[in-house]
DNA sequence: GGGAATACTGTTCAATTGAACAGTACTTAT
DNA sequence: ATAAGTACTGTTCAATTGAACAGTATTCCC
């Protein structure tokens, strides 16, 4: 799709606008109006705008314009990310990262979810989470002692960042991420000392669990 | 909003599919086309449809038709309803006697799911499902030996059918209904036993298991 | 039996609309 | 330098469009 003036992207924007609004096209005198030029002008602009592909002058009707343009007349993309282990370098949390998308209502989980992490792994199947499943997530900086948590681990040899389940368990600068699985031992953190101490792991929360979603049954 | 005649819904639909489809509603001789009437019988209904409030005449000017009738342009009501224990005599799996409905895609579990059953009590925690959970159930009849069913239980004490989630393990006419929790004891029918034995419970498969959904975090 | 609503036909008309043609001025790539 | 694209003005024109007015047949309600 070839890229639009600022002059095109306002006109494709008042076409939108009215779709939306008014629940049909403007006519070429309507645009002409709003904008104050001649039909003309507004003609050359749909022109413009249909040989860059993001509407189509359907026939010589009335106000025969389509949008077609990504998002023309379909449902805002609601849903959620599904993030997880990425790339060296990206940060894991951003939604631009996702490995896909869920198609999701956000406020079926408590607090809302902002995305969702996939569980690799038995470490909490005390707590009822099973390996596959969907968590989803509330982005926070901070949580409660002894919520479950969604931990962001930095490992310094591959230079990976990742998503982990735990339970976040705080007394004072002593965190304690806990694994709901007696085979697991727990990783201890000290904040007080330096986050460029090579002898405890770098990590951040990144948001508190607000629930799960397990495709298919269990085995 | 007053009740549309068969024809007038006829004309809706046809500026509902135009808008979709074209990008932008018909004119009075579009639709007069289509029906293969004169353009004013197609002006009357307009005014017909205005009138009983499914439309707007916006102005006096080419295909100013705006849709308002609830659906629009919105998304299509998808969801599933909450089933579970309810009223003596009615049938429990009926949608019609949902508790209340939830906005998730049925998609999301494998198999696809028909309705939620909300698990109540700890039976089921060594297959990761705990008390609070929302399952998703495939509506089937019959199900594979070793999977997790929604069992209906129907009791002749209160005349009440409830919903339980075991998991289903049959050899021949033998039936075991077991509880993933060491606590319980599983239940057993013999399918060869006539149905009016009262010495064992009456059943039937009201699905599979297609996932969880679980809000919050557990404890 | 009368009134209202539905479901049309048919004609006329003024306003609106898209299209075409002829220009101008400016910018941006080649 | 020059061709292409952008961003307009101005005029003319035929086609489309909604609106209005005058009818007709049928059904439903009171």
């Amino acid at each position: 799709m070839a890229k639009l003036t600022p002059r095109q992207t306002e006109i494709l924007e008042f076409i939108r606008r009215s779709v939306r609004d008014e629940g049909y096209p403007p006519s070429q005198r309507d645009i002409a109006r709003h904008f104050g030029f001649a039909q003309n002008a507004a003609r050359d602009h749909l022109r413009a705008l249909a040989r860059k592909g993001e509407i189509e002058i359907a026939s010589n009707d009335a106000r025969a314009i389509r949008l077609c343009g990504e998002s023309g007349v379909e449902a805002p993309p609601q849903g959620l990310p599904l993030l997880g282990r990425i790339a060296a370098g990206a940060p894991v949390t951003a939604p631009e990262n996702a490995e896909s998308w869920l198609n999701i209502d956000p406020d079926l989980f408590t607090p809302r979810a902002d995305f969702v992490h996939r569980v690799d792994g038995d470490s909490m199947v005390d707590a009822g989470i099973l390996s596959g499943d969907l968590v989803g997530i509330h982005q926070q900086t901070d949580a409660p002692s002894g919520s479950i948590i969604a931990a962001c681990l930095y490992d310094d040899m591959t230079g990976e960042e990742r998503i982990t389940l735990k339970r976040y368990l705080r007394d004072g600068s002593r965190v304690v991420l806990k694994a709901e699985n007696p085979r697991y031992a727990p990783i201890e953190v000290d904040l007080a000392r330096d986050a460029y101490d090579q002898e405890q792991p770098r990590f951040r929360i990144a948001g508190v669990m607000g629930g799960l979603l397990r495709s298919g049954s269990p085995r």
